[in-house]
RNA sequence: GCCCGGAUGGCGAAAUUGGUAAACGUUGCGGUCUCAGAAGCCGUUGAGAAUUGUCUCUUGAGAGUUCGAGUCUCUCUUCGGGCACCA
């Protein structure tokens, strides 16, 4: 049979599905590999030809790893929460989990085709509550941590509060917003709750504090500083304004050294860590206070300032004695009280000007001197000297201190400030050469500089942050450029924040309430007064230990609790004989029912409890009326743990009673904790109307759930994009888990991902955050390795060719309805507009096509050149924006999985950028039927030889076994395609079809061209599906050492000639060779070669 | 402005330690097969001379190191990416 690849194909990948073929074990004798793709968000537009680039690469190096004997992890999941599917949802009123259900499917059905090797049973979904319940679960150990920098690493808040409690603030070092606020122990004690909370938010990492955030007031949101781009939103392109407000961030600066130093020990590429040290910006200097000169009246009434200096950072601090002034930013909080009434009405005309400029015209004006005045002055620390204070807009009010020390003479914008307004410049180095610019070089000794004169810059550094110290006015500073990740996003299509206000103060919800689903709402907008859409959501709020009435949690009732107890404190042996122990001892009471019903008698709680009491189907443990609460002891009544809690805990919570749980286990090691907590429970709980229930009746539905309780206000933000994507690949390694987000040990095996590839888009976004949430998982013990990712490597962007049209624009700068060709485009004013490139051929638009295109352009009129529209063209990005989508249905149905996967290699290397052109793939198709007919005879029927295969044969085999090798550790992946057409081309050649050169070539390609070769691995006689994991072929070097070797002849450099010497010739007896062939004698003519190279088994070169 | 990464035939590219530049594929041209087309197969395809076994030039430009440079060094041009009043 001819190659039939629709077929050969579609029933090797039905014979994988079912048979799990690459279903990853979890225990292996094997070593682990784990091969990672950065996962898709599932869009509407579905693959297109750049998307399986990297998991092609990927997938074939999973493949080979597979045939070198490891057990291989190579999962695939979706990032389905985001923007898009949202934004659909507002134009449509589809939900959006209904848009990424669809899109998922897409997206499923276009990766099977291509014949991946995933272990489809980790998929996993960030969008989905099994999922983000353990986002939300690290949220919280992050919301309940505080970064100690002595230890350095995060540590749980309730040793922060221990300390507190005993010591006050002294002696913490911590990462903290205000880390001058000091306290006593018994200080702390006497502050109310809600200050202590309120003190604690300084510290955790992740809390909500005011803070300048990126606005886009089009896409209704904040954004992280990696989501704007030059002023403008990175998804959407909007304009992005700077704005005050109450956010959800996450200390990653905490981890900024951490994150910094970790790089020097992975295997990145080069200019991605250069992005994110860069992003890290660390800078090494010193931070100053310049005291104010004076608080005391000037005109009316006494100034009172909240600080009596102004701190600045600076990285060149032995330039202070060439301090002339000071420069604050527009926004610093002192502004107003430095304001002298002479100044005010300068200084507000000002600050009224740069809030006016947005970020880009900020950017834009960079060269235009502005500031103003403030009237006031600071002194110099070192000399005593006035400094006058001025603000201005190149002083950004998030970095640093928000102000700096200016110094002319070695700064240009000071420089140009000074000239502009007339402030003096003191020379400081007598090196300096100031005339035209200022001179940043530390070059010479020092002048007008006090104590530091004739210094060098290292030590007059060193002798005035000495001074500085002795001072208590400066010290030496690390300042990083990140800033703290703001992690708020007011939109729906995201994980809840697990957290509601009481006081004004966030407080978590409780482990057991997790997953907080999404609610529904009726339309995915803000509410009319501004909230996030989650404000629309009806009768969401918190009610203490109850779940969100009309979402029943998904899940086991504590599963993170129960983890915790058994797993940290009784080993896994002693906890599963308790289990059996209860199993086998069901109609008895526990000891620990025992002990609780004491607790629980009227006199104890004040409240009467029913022992073994019926509601509806189930017979709950204790119950008090009155109150509404269950208590019940697990491991007592049931096996099926989750399911059969689950289904109680439901009907329970239906017919209106809260439910608490305890397991033996705890009310015997703490009985008086357990107590206390139903105490609190029960204080909690309000009276229930005793209508609902009369003596021992059966209880019947209450309908109004817990009315009257105590309710509070969800968080009403959504997490970012990146909150799902910044842990999953914990959650391939036991996706299935409910108890925890990954075992240990499943941890513990899988450890890191040792290949990891994507874009490098994502190298200050995900990446960085991703090494951060790893970095704190790490600290506490959750994780085993302080990096993630090992090796990474960074596929190159598939470019699109996009097409254009050009739309005339009118005097009053509107689009009009006519288009202009391409070559006549100078003459008119027109605008772009990508056109798809389907309706567009040889660059010739389609006009009818175009007019249906698109109702807009449904009365089109055109400037055709020659009778017609040729379009402009230009690489970009491959993105459905850009209507230049090629994708991979298409290149499957025509060539099958096989070619597009080869031809994707061979379009060159990995790494490289490369616009989209499906010219060559012929080419590889065509290598694949030769490589068919290699095993079938002229009339197409299946024909090998069981022959001794020849010398010429298994020097074309092993050339190609350790060649494949070689390119696959080295992700040279297109060389080895070039190397199969060069072995198939050999081989068909000398007419092989010998069965033992083939098998072995059947397993080396099979990474590249997994069908066929499966196809032909059976065919050959091996039993169906043992391909994946057959030995890769040992490369024998005897079958390629040659006897002779033709050597390059060169005269001057310049190559002759070769010839044939034998490869056992030492270099004297070559030359003597050489010299005597008389073909090398005519190109000597007749001299004598000066000299001889002779590079054995390389080169000969003669200089004449 | 600063920091990375590139530049090789018509096109995608190869050359792994300094050792025969352009492998492999594609496009174009010519041929074969065929009623014809498709698919095969064969030849040819860096440039320029010469015209049967030749010669010269050629890796963005220029210089340098070397017996020998696409590869190493310096200067410049240019394209792509990142950062950017960062104190």
């Amino acid at each position: 049979m001819d190659y039939q690849f629709k077929d050969i194909e579609q029933k090797w990948q039905q014979f994988w599905a079912d048979n799990q073929t690459f279903k990853a074990e979890d225990k292996s004798a094997k070593p682990k590999y784990y091969v990672l793709d950065m996962f898709p968000y599932p869009s509407g537009a579905g693959l297109h030809v750049g998307h399986p680039l990297g998991y092609i690469a990927s997938d074939i190096f999973a493949r080979y790893k597979r045939l070198k004997g490891f057990n291989v992890l190579h999962p695939m999941g979706y990032d389905s929460f985001g923007l898009p599917a949202e934004q659909y949802a507002i134009q449509t009123g589809q939900h959006p989990a209904v848009t990424t259900e669809a899109n998922i499917a897409t997206y499923r059905r276009q990766l099977d085709q291509i014949g991946f090797s995933f272990d489809w049973s980790r998929e996993v979904r960030t969008s989905s509550p099994d999922y983000y319940k353990w986002t939300q679960w690290i949220f919280m150990q992050l919301f309940n941590s505080w970064y100690n920098k002595d230890a350095d690493k995060a540590v749980s808040i309730t040793k922060l509060i221990e300390h507190f409690e005993q010591n006050g603030s002294a002696g913490i070092n911590a990462v903290c917003d205000d880390d001058t606020s000091t306290f006593t122990a018994d200080e702390w004690k006497a502050l109310s709750n809600p200050a202590q909370q309120n003190e604690l938010l300084k510290y955790r990492l992740t809390y909500l504090r005011e803070s300048t955030v990126n606005w886009c007031a089009a896409l209704g949101t904040v954004l992280a500083n990696d989501e704007v781009k030059d002023g403008f939103s990175e998804r959407g392109g909007y304009p992005v304004e700077q704005k005050k407000m109450m956010q959800w961030s996450m200390r990653i600066t905490a981890y900024a050294e951490r994150l910094l130093q970790g790089l020097d020990t992975i295997d990145w590429p080069e200019p991605l860590k250069e992005m994110q040290r860069n992003w890290i910006g660390k800078s090494t200097g010193a931070s100053v206070k310049f005291p104010l000169e004076n608080q005391v009246p000037i005109a009316i009434g006494t100034r009172i300032t909240s600080q009596d200096y102004i701190e600045v950072f600076t990285t060149r601090v032995d330039t202070i004695f060439g301090v002339t002034f000071l420069v604050i930013a527009p926004e610093h909080e002192l502004v107003a009280e430095l304001t002298t009434p002479e100044q005010k009405a300068e200084i507000e005309a000002y600050i009224a000007q740069t809030k006016k400029k947005s970020e880009l015209d900020r950017m834009a004006d960079a060269k235009t001197v502005s500031g103003a005045f403030t009237g006031s002055y600071v002194i110099n620390p070192l000399n005593n000297e006035r400094v006058p204070i001025w603000i201005a807009d190149y002083v950004l009010a998030g970095y640093g201190t928000g102000a700096v020390m200016a110094v002319p003479s070695g700064d240009q914008r000071d420089y140009l400030f000074a000239k502009h307004f007339n402030l003096p410049i003191i020379q400081i180095l007598d090196a300096q050469q100031m005339e035209t610019e200022a001179d940043p070089t530390k070059e010479g000794k020092y002048v007008n500089s006090d104590f530091a004169n004739g210094l060098a810059y290292k030590e007059a550094t060193a002798a005035i942050i000495a001074k500085l110290e002795s001072l208590n006015l400066g010290k030496a500073k690390i300042n990083f450029r990140m800033r703290d990740a703001i992690f708020g996003r007011q939109r729906y299509w995201g994980e809840p924040v697990p957290v509601y206000f009481k006081d004004g103060l966030p407080h978590l919800i409780t482990e057991q309430e997790l997953p907080l689903l999404l609610p529904e709402i009726d339309k995915y907008l803000p509410t009319e007064t501004g909230e996030p859409p989650l404000g629309r959501a009806e009768d969401w709020n918190y009610k203490p230990s109850a779940a969100p009435s009309k979402s029943p949690p998904v899940g086991e009732t504590s599963p993170a609790h129960e983890a915790g107890n058994y797993r940290e404190t009784a080993d896994p042996v002693y906890y599963e004989q308790l289990k059996d122990y209860s199993r086998s001892n069901r109609s008895q009471p526990t000891e620990a029912e025992n002990i609780l019903w004491q607790f629980l008698r009227k006199e104890q709680t004040g409240y009467k409890f029913r022992r073994q009491h019926a509601i509806d189907q189930y017979i709950a443990d204790f119950v008090s009326l009155e109150k509404g609460l269950v208590v019940e002891l697990d491991g007592h009544h049931h096996k099926l743990i989750k399911e059969a809690d689950d289904a109680r805990t439901e009907t329970l919570n239906h017919f209106g009673f809260k439910v608490i749980r305890f397991t033996n286990d705890e009310v015997m090691r703490s009985p008086q904790h357990v107590f206390e907590q139903i105490k609190e429970k029960l204080e909690l709980l309000p009276e229930r109307d005793k209508s609902h229930f009369t003596g021992d009746q059966k209880v019947s539905p209450t309908g109004g759930d817990l009315e009257g309780a105590d309710e509070y206000e969800y968080e009403l933000s959504t997490m970012p994009g990146w909150a799902g994507s910044s842990w999953y690949w914990y959650r391939y390694m036991d996706a299935q888990n409910d108890k925890e987000f990954a075992s240990k040990e499943a941890i513990a095996y899988w450890k890191d991902v040792d290949l990891y590839i994507g874009g490098s888009e994502h190298a200050t976004g995900h990446l960085l955050y991703s090494r951060f949430w790893n970095k704190f998982l790490k600290d506490l013990d959750l994780v085993v390795e302080e990096e993630p990712f090992k090796k990474l490597i960074n596929q190159g962007m598939i470019q699109g060719r996009s097409n254009f049209v050009y739309r005339l624009i009118d005097e009053e700068g509107r689009g009009t309805n006519t288009f202009v060709s391409h070559g006549l485009i100078k003459d008119h004013n027109v605008s772009p507009i990508h056109v798809d490139v389907n309706i567009v051929e040889n660059e010739i638009l389609n006009l009818n096509k175009f007019k249906e295109w698109r109702p807009e352009f449904s009365e089109a009129e055109f400037v055709l050149e020659n009778g017609k529209y040729v379009c402009g063209v230009e690489v970009e990005k491959m993105s459905k924006r850009y209507y230049n989508v090629v994708n991979p249905d298409d290149l499957c149905q025509r060539y099958g999985a096989d070619t597009l996967r080869m031809y994707e290699m061979f379009l060159g290397p990995l790494e490289q950028s490369k616009p989209w052109n499906t010219n060559g793939i012929e080419g590889v198709f065509k290598f694949l039927r030769k490589f068919w007919r290699l095993f079938h005879n002229d009339a197409w029927e299946f024909k090998v030889t069981d022959a001794e295969p020849t010398k010429a044969e298994l020097k074309a085999l092993h050339k190609i076994i350790r060649k494949v090798e070689e390119d696959i550790e080295r992700f040279s992946f297109n060389t080895s395609v070039s190397s199969f057409m060069i072995a198939i081309n050999e081989l068909t050649d000398l007419k092989c079809n010998n069965k033992q050169v083939l098998q072995d070539l059947v397993v080396v390609l099979s990474s590249y061209a997994p069908h066929i070769c499966e196809e032909l691995w059976t065919l050959l006689g091996n039993p169906a599906g043992t391909l994946s994991y057959a030995p890769y072929p040992k490369f024998n070097p005897s079958y390629l050492v040659e006897d002779e070797f033709a050597y390059p002849i060169s005269i001057n450099g310049k190559t002759k000639m070769n010839l044939s010497i034998s490869l056992s010739l030492e270099p004297k007896a070559i030359e003597e060779l050489v010299l005597a062939n008389a073909d090398v004698q005519r190109y000597l003519d007749g001299k004598q070669p000066k000299k001889v190279i002779v590079v054995k088994g390389r080169i000969v070169n003669m200089v004449v």
